[in-house]
DNA sequence: TTGTAGGCGTTATCAT
DNA sequence: ATGATAACGCCTACAA
């Protein structure tokens, strides 16, 4: 009520103010001088109930000058469903210093509001309880579940749901292991190949690789296996000391470049396990005094917005994450209307877009 | 139920399979020997209510071995609260092309986290109806709303619900003319007077800016204001030639660049809207054959994460979105709590950060 | 064509 | 200390 409310009220659902009341569908009911089921009829476009034209238009009308909106909650309860659903994300973090889950979330965010859906954001690692997000199903907040990165750990637990039969969508994990789970995916390992050859077929042989993150996770795994897949199709060893693994900040791009240059000042190219990475890395090399793409050539991963723009333009992996987000969406829509495609899995190739970190060429090594 | 589904079922949530079943507060009190009542007084832990010590352990092992979780929309139709809070924006779009708001989302996901209250992540504009956010709160799905740069044409609308007592923090907008309304902001208008300060007091004059949105948005046209209040404190006489508009994107910012140069070669320097945008017209800059700072120097706003690691680093006002997001969320929690804070508004200065885009001065104009 | 009644899963007010 | 019982607001057979 006043500032003076002790603080230890602050997370306590039961002590709020009594909230504005809002119209209930009684009150349209008795301006419009019908029955509640006649409001349900009406709003909710029940057909071949036959109910006439004009007490039709009376029940709108009483609807709309009352400001009637149905109670969600009242709704649901009855009808199982919320209108809900959730991405899930590794950790909240992410979000901030990587611009890979933005669009994600953007393209989520697009097709399920589209679709009537809203969308909850929750990391998985908020307060450090493993599955966490599956509150949000057991207690039936959400429709459906799109879940991107899924640690190891959580894999059971997804399989489950999904044995369960309940809408889930998994984004960039390999869950092969656990049949029946749908998944959106890219094909990171080719993708991380062809970047490396194009440093390859550039002249580059000590070529050094930056994880986005480690090695736990699915897709550094993948690209250091498509890493590994060029070095080896072209001849050149892989060379431990080259590479690395960050943490998807600009920042631990930084420190890991740092860290590979004090290691080995050989290294002549770098492929950065996502594009944030790869400015930070760009920025120790310039501090090293070393040029790009001259003395040393850059491929990023991702393609995010600002690629295009930096000094020089990256070359970099097209990933499209709101794309994906969108496609993970409108399966997932399908799931909660009760579809079951026969295809379980997506995985798309994503293009290597050529800028000008990697220069045009050394054929002197 | 099969890949056959006529698509326009998709939508239609009464369509929707019955949900695997969920175990209920009747099931536990029944294995627990007890009625749903004693249940409910153990699992929200009704003090003063007298449940032996044993019947309590006896509810909560029964609950666990069933894994039961209390439905929250039965919950949130007899509490009237829904522990669920949203942070809407003006666009989608801007999630996907700038860093500024995913930076926010994230302050404003971890503290409503930890207090126990799921965001969810509405743009105002999606389907093209104003005001759609308001939905929201009639249908009761939220606790509280945070708002994030509101066009003037939704000030009413605040307004009335802050009137009528509902949770409500704005920020990144002056409305002031509405009192009652919470707000956190920054004072961009001083922040956009010392960023310009900074480029005229290395000697510039010829100091053109580019908006980031159009001039409709409360930040842009405060930044005009900062922007102008140093060319008058200067005695420099305001160009209209040097100032335009872009839309977020670093290609906007590039595009806007390209037009400004079309217009007049004679700049020296740029204060860009936010840093998306300064990325972008440092390229179309570097394209047109200028070098940065050496013949243009470039400041920023916002210092998104990118910022530090341009080439060359940006000189920048460090807005800090996350802890704006945290604030607006605490202060959130404290309104959902029935707690009214006498202080309305919240503004902070931000700091100009000196990195390397504007170099040491030009004392020959 | 419309009204009655029961139920969705909780919480909360009573008695006992 | 515990158990009926009545809301909460809506949907939907079924009855009229």
């Amino acid at each position: 009520m006043s500032a003076t409310c002790p603080l230890s009220a602050v997370d306590n659902p039961l002590n709020r103010p009594k909230t504005t009341p809002r119209v209930t569908s009684s009150q349209v009911a008795k301006l419009a001088g019908v029955s509640r089921t006649t409001v349900s009829f009406v709003l909710n476009d029940v057909p071949q109930m036959g109910i006439s034209e004009e007490t039709r238009e009376r029940v709108l009308l009483a609807a709309r000058q009352l400001g009637y909106v149905p109670n969600a909650a009242a709704r649901s309860l009855v009808s199982g469903a919320t209108r809900t659903v959730a991405l899930v994300v590794p950790h909240n973090e992410h979000l901030r210093v990587d611009a890979f889950i933005p669009r994600m979330l953007a393209g989520v965010n697009e097709t399920c509001h589209t679709h009537g859906y809203k969308v909850l954001f929750e990391p998985m690692v908020e307060a450090g309880r493993p599955g966490d997000f599956l509150d949000l199903v057991d207690s039936r907040r959400i429709d459906g579940l799109i879940v991107l990165n899924v640690p190891r750990s959580e894999d059971v637990h997804l399989a489950h749901l999904a044995a369960e039969g309940f809408p889930l969508v998994v984004i960039g994990s390999n869950l092969d292991a656990h049949a029946g789970i749908y998944s959106i995916d890219v094909d990171t390992r080719d993708a991380a190949r062809a970047a490396t050859h194009h440093l390859l077929a550039l002249g580059h042989r000590r070529v050094a690789h930056i994880g986005f993150a480690p090695n736990e996770y699915h897709g550094v795994s993948e690209r250091l296996f498509g890493y590994r897949d060029a070095l080896r199709e072209r001849g050149v060893e892989l060379d431990a000391a080259l590479v690395t693994f960050a943490n998807f900040s600009a920042q631990s791009g930084y420190d890991a470049m740092r860290a590979l240059l004090a290691r080995d000042r050989s290294l002549t190219a770098l492929f950065a396990g996502n594009d944030t990475i790869a400015f930070g890395a760009i920025a120790a090399l310039r501090e090293a005094g070393l040029r790009v793409p001259d003395d040393v050539a850059v491929v990023g991963y991702d393609d995010i917005p600002l690629a295009a723009y930096a000094s020089p333009p990256l070359t970099t992996i097209r990933t499209s994450p709101y794309e994906q987000g969108c496609e993970a969406s409108n399966l997932l829509v399908r799931l909660i209307a009760g579809e079951r495609p026969a295809e379980l899995h997506s995985t798309s190739a994503v293009p290597l877009i050529v800028r000008e970190s990697c220069g045009t060429g050394r054929f002197a090594a």
